[in-house]
DNA sequence: GCCAACGTTGGC
DNA sequence: GCCAACGTTGGC
């Protein structure tokens, strides 16, 4: 079981849009890094939902329920989704700054390459995260 | 709203 | 295959 971590911009689309549905098709994934790391996801898997420029926190985790196929909002070949159904809010938001001041999450790829859109996250960083949400 | 960091595109 | 120009992301 691998773990991983998901932004989305609360703006566009936000954890609690997530719950309403109770389902997301994770689509317009247009970064290779980030597609070869959807690609990776296996059912089971869990997330981290983050909330990129608003909030910036993360607020729940996510696992993921379907695995890679054809992204259906282009023709293009070389973009794929994934599907994930929430699993549970966590307690308190893990914000950036907490992270970031932390020096066992000094390594998280959501500091070394703020910008990947989808990410691995460790055992360990995960179990942290958590951690610091209780 | 600004801008640094990063990724992609396209001319050569 | 290099690299300048451009576009996008996301923290501040």
């Amino acid at each position: 079981m691998n773990y991983w971590l998901i932004k989305s911009e609360p703006f566009k689309y936000s954890w609690d849009n997530f719950v309403k549905e109770g389902k997301s098709v994770w689509d317009g994934v247009r970064n290779y890094q980030a597609r070869n790391n959807m690609k990776a996801m296996q059912v089971g898997d869990w997330a981290l939902f983050y909330h990129s420029n608003e909030g910036m926190e993360v607020i729940g985790i996510a696992e993921v329920t379907k695995e890679f196929y054809q992204d259906p909002t282009t023709e293009d070949p070389r973009w794929v989704v994934v599907e994930f159904k929430p699993i549970k809010k966590l307690n308190k938001s893990v914000s950036l700054k907490q992270i970031k001041e932390d020096s066992r999450l000094e390594n998280m790829v959501l500091i070394k390459n703020s910008r990947l859109s989808v990410q691995p996250v460790l055992k360990e960083e995960f179990d942290i995260i958590i951690a610091l949400s209780e």
